[in-house]
DNA sequence: AATGACAACAACCGCAGTTAC
DNA sequence: AGTAACTGCGGTTGTTGTCAT
C-alpha cells in the first residue's frame, strides 16, 4: 500500500546506506526547513530517496539529540521492564529512553537479550510455553516478565554491569561522527 | 593468512492509522 | 463518505566487522 510518488523516477531512487553528502545534505536542509512532509523534503532538497528512507535516516542518525554508544546497564534494566509491561511496542519504549530509537532498542533486544534469554531457557529446561520470542504480545508480557527476572545466564549471573558490552560506535572508522557532520553543517551555514 | 560462522547494526519493506481533499 | 497521500511502526533483510578455526 506504498504510495510511490515518484512514478516517473522510480529508476532513480536511491537505496542503501547513506553517503556522508547526502546527510549532509538531508541535515543542512532540515536545519534550515524543519522536518516533516517527508516526500516534499526528500524532493526539494535534491536527495533521491524516498521520504520514508530520509525520516528513518534523520530519526535514527542524523538527529542531533541522538545518543550513540553503549546502552547502559541501567538502560537495559528499563528496556526490559518496559517490555515485560509492553511487549515488542519498541517506538513507546524508546520515548522512556531519552535519545534512543525504537530501531536500536529493538535490535538491542534481537541481538543481545533475546539471545541470553534463549540461552537460560535451554540452561533452565524445558519451561514449555515458555516463549515463542517472536511474540511480543502483551499476551506475553508475564511470561517476559518472569523471564527476564529470574533469568540468569551463567556467564554473568543477573549482573548487568556483565552484559557484552556493545561496541562504541566511534570505532568504526568508516563512519563519520556526528559532531564533524554538524560541525560541517554549521560551516556550511 | 585465509575463510567460514556469528554478532551487531543500518536500512528496507509492508502494513495500518491518520489526514486532507 | 470515499479515496489518495502521507506518516509511523514493527518485522525482516543486507552489510560489515570480529572472532574462531
Amino acid at each position: 500500500m506504498d504510495k510511490r510518488p515518484f512514478n516517473s523516477q522510480d529508476a532513480e531512487v536511491r537505496k542503501g546506506p547513506w553517503t556522508m553528502e547526502e546527510d549532509l545534505i538531508l541535515i543542512n536542509y532540515i536545519a534550515n526547513h524543519g522536518e516533516g512532509v517527508w516526500n516534499s523534503l526528500a524532493k526539494s532538497a535534491g536527495l533521491k530517496r524516498t521520504g520514508k528512507s530520509c525520516r528513518l535516516r534523520w530519526l535514527n542518525y542524523l538527529r542531533p539529540d541522538v545518543r550513540r554508544g553503549n546502552i547502559t546497564p541501567e538502560e537495559q534494566l528499563l528496556i526490559m521492564e518496559l517490555h515485560a509491561k509492553w511487549g515488542n511496542r519498541w517506538s513507546k519504549i524508546a520515548k522512556h529512553l531519552p535519545g534512543r530509537t525504537d530501531n536500536e532498542i529493538k535490535n538491542f533486544w534481537r541481538t543481545r537479550i533475546q539471545k541470553h534469554i534463549k540461552q537460560a531457557e535451554n540452561c533452565s529446561g524445558q519451561n514449555s510455553e515458555v516463549i515463542n520470542e517472536q511474540q511480543g504480545s502483551s499476551s506475553h508480557v508475564s511470561v517476559m516478565a518472569d523471564t527476564v527476572d529470574t533469568y540468569s545466564p551463567p556467564s554473568y549471573q543477573g549482573n548487568m554491569e556483565a552484559f557484552p558490552a556493545p561496541l562504541p560506535a566511534e570505532s568504526n572508522e568508516n563512519y563519520w561522527s556526528m559532531e564533524e557532520l554538524w560541525s560541517m553543517q554549521l560551516l556550511n551555514g
